[in-house]
Parts: C-alpha cells; sequence; structure tokens
DNA sequence: GATAGTGTTTTAAAATTAATGAAAGCCGTT
DNA sequence: AACGGCTTTCATTAATTTTAAAACACTATC
C-alpha cells in the first residue's frame, strides 16, 4: 500500500511520514508539484495526499493529471480556508479535502477511509481479501496469477458495472499498453474458468461485468 | 436516489431539503433518531445525513444501527466541534463528518460523491445507469443490445423531443453511417419489445419520441 | 372506401463479435 | 542453457447482432 505525501514544508512531510509509516504504510514523499507527477508516473500509488500551493505545479493540478490517468484517490490538504476552495477541489476529482490546521489522527482515519484498506470484497461465493492479495471461493484458496487476480480485482472494485476492455486494459496492464485487446479474453477465458462461469458476463459489443445479485 | 434527512431543527430541515430535492433527489426527513430509524427501517437509503445531536437517538447511535444493518452511506452533521468528536463519528463507520455552520453546496457536493455521483436517468418505470451502462424496467435488468441501448440513451437525453430518422442515425450510428434509414425503425421495434410499446411514440413522418407524462 | 404514403413486422442473409484451442514468446529459476 | 509457468497472439469456430428487403398494416386524404 504506497501513498504519496508532498508538501513544500519540510517539517510537514517528515511529520506525516512518520504517522504514515508507523501505521504500516509505504510512503513516497515529493516537496513540489513537479516532484509528485513524476512520482505518480513511475509508481503505482494508492493514495495521494497533496498540499495544494506547492512549487512548479500546484496540487489542483497535480489531482487533475492524477484523476484523467489513473484511479489513485487524492486528499488535498491546504491552509486555504475559503468554501470556494474546497468546492474547487472537490469538483477537480478530489476525493477530500482537509483545512490546516488539522488532527493528524483525522487524516489518517480519512486517508484509510479513501483506501479501504484491508478490506475484503464479496461477491457470491467468492471473497477478495485485498490485504492479503488472495481470492477465496467457498473459503477455499483459488490459485490465480499476477494478471487474473488484478482482473478479479478491478472488476470487484466495480460490481455490476459493465467494462470495455480498453477500460479493463487500462486498469489491469496500464495506459501505455498497446497491446492485442483480445488478449482480455483469453484472461477472462481463464478467470471465469477458475472462479466459476456465471460471475463475469459478456456484453457483445460492450464489455464485460462482474454480476451481482442481491445488491 | 432517495436519502434521509435528520435534524431537531426544522428550518434546518426546510433549507437541506430544498436544496436536495432541486438536485433531483426523493427526500425523506427525520426530527429525532427514532423517526430516522423508522424511516431506514422502512425505505431503500442511498444517504442518510444525521445531526449529532437529536431527541430519543442521536446521531452516532443510528449510524451505528444503519451501518450493521445496511450499505446506507452516513454523512455526520453536527455543531460539536472538537477532534475527538469527528475520530468518534467516523471510527463509528461514517463515512463522512461535516461541521456546522457549513456552506450547503460542500454538503452537497460530499453528499453526491459518497453516492457514486452514478449518473441516472429515470423515464416512467425505466432506469438508465450511465455508469453500469445498463437499463432497469422496475429494478429488473433489461437485456439490450449495444445498439438498442445507444438508442435509448440518446432518446432519454432527448425526453420529449421528436427525433428524425436522421438524427437518430447521426447520433447513434455518427454523421458517417450511409445505410438504410429504414433500419432504425427495426431498432425501435425491437426496443420498444423489451422497455413497453407506449414508451417511444410514433409521429407519422417527423420521428419517434420518448414520451413522459409528468414532465 | 379506394389509394398513396408511411410505419410495422417478418424473415433471412450479412456482418460483427466472442469463445475456443493451440502455439509461440517471455521471464525467472534451476 | 533448459525447464516450467505465465502471458500474448492468432486462426478457427460458434454465436449474436445488425441490416435490408419484402410483406403486411395502418392512416390520412380525396
Amino acid at each position: 500500500m504506497t501513498i504519496l505525501i508532498a508538501d513544500d514544508e519540510p517539517q510537514m512531510l517528515k511529520v506525516l511520514s512518520a504517522y504514515f509509516k508507523n501505521e504500516g504504510f509505504d510512503v513516497r514523499t515529493a516537496k513540489d508539484g513537479q516532484e509528485a507527477l513524476d512520482i505518480v508516473e513511475s509508481t503505482k500509488i494508492e493514495l495521494a495526499i497533496l498540499d495544494w500551493m506547492m512549487p512548479k505545479i500546484d496540487g489542483i493540478d497535480v489531482c487533475n493529471y492524477i484523476k484523467e490517468n489513473s484511479q489513485t484517490k487524492v486528499l488535498i490538504l491546504t491552509a486555504r480556508s475559503q468554501n470556494q476552495d474546497e468546492l474547487v477541489a472537490l469538483n477537480t476529482g478530489a476525493d477530500d479535502y482537509i483545512r490546516k490546521p488539522f488532527d493528524p489522527q483525522i487524516l489518517i482515519v480519512r486517508a484509510k477511509k479513501l483506501m479501504n484498506s484491508s478490506k475484503e470484497i464479496k461477491v457470491s461465493d467468492i471473497r477478495i481479501m485485498e490485504n492479503e492479495k488472495k481470492a477465496y471461493k467457498n473459503d477455499e484458496l483459488v490459485q490465480l496469477t499476477k494478471t487474473e487476480y488484478d482482473l478479479l480485482l478491478v472488476f470487484s472494485r466495480n460490481k455490476g458495472v459493465i467494462l470495455s476492455r480498453e477500460t479493463l486494459i487500462d486498469r489491469v496492464w496500464g495506459m501505455d499498453y498497446d497491446g492485442d485487446p483480445r488478449t482480455v479474453d483469453t484472461h477472462i477465458r481463464r478467470l471465469r474458468a477458475k472462479i466459476g462461469t456465471e460471475l463475469i458476463k459478456t456484453y457483445r459489443g460492450v464489455g464485460y461485468c462482474l454480476e451481482v445479485k442481491g445488491d
């Protein structure tokens, strides 16, 4: 579980880093917007905690970029106190917004909520343990390859939503993948063979969907 | 999309109700915790906005009950200003926490975020979930092909507007399509068979229209 | 109430899309 | 370098969807 903290005050970086490391997170830090972008580009970040006012590129622009290009959650942290600012941030796609000064405990609880960390997702007789990176069918471990697991995770985070091959490729392989979209079919087939054929439904011409009855 | 607002100040209820109704939500109100629980028990609530301090049962206890028994999201709204209070609320399972006084706009944006901000369009007993790329009739999934879904989407975005075959072809097939305009008829026919024949009305010599009564 | 014009239904062929099976390529490990 | 598991690609097959044409039905108008 890797998080990014970007702030131009070294003291703030140091304190927050310590707090989050203490909670078991892998922490990357950046002292300006450019550094933040570089890290986001090269590392899979679960959550980005961004100060609004930073040198080079401000937090909102970083947020904008992140939201257009990834699934990474964003929490804006700022000394700005205008309601208008909070609205701008939230409408830019920020998932949460906290004003300075703040209680670090609150930041941590809110950050954890965004990552819904150590969560388990259940879909009919399948259970996905995100912290263990394992999936179970009727409490028995299903031996999934990395791609199969990633695929299942994307599906389970979007229960009932039809996902196109392009979307799946973006989320599982990454935006820069330029292979055959039909490759998805093959992985779907093998995933189905392991978790049961009914769960993932084909929508011809549209995509695939993890179906869920009782929700 | 039904939400519950619980607060013991009638003025607050009135103002918030108006705001959320204006945003298109179906709003239920409660003036104390007991009423809130009764509503949660009997209605499918998407989001509960709860004041902390309420007569009979306080907001935190209501939140506790909700989180143990349903998937409903909870936003706590309160005049309490201690950081400790926020921590208690978030740890009880509250999904967000806003202190009074607050900007109603911020409340609305945050509330929408909690509700998946899923775009849905409703026309009589048909619901189109744009994020899922699915359509429901009386809460049951309608199996539409890609073209049928696209067609329905164009109609639903133009409720009450008569659309000519040419317009439909442009919007559904794209400007560069050069097939027979009569093909539209066939798709309309099959769409009608699935969602009900009354919804799409024919205007001879003009086009088709998704009729809507109460609009 | 006949007729021309327009929408609807039926049908079947054509086109598109997904599932399958198999082979080749890739990568880390031995 | 050879092995084995995993991933990717590709050709074939199977299935569904789309299209278009023809037959049918309705409506308005004379």
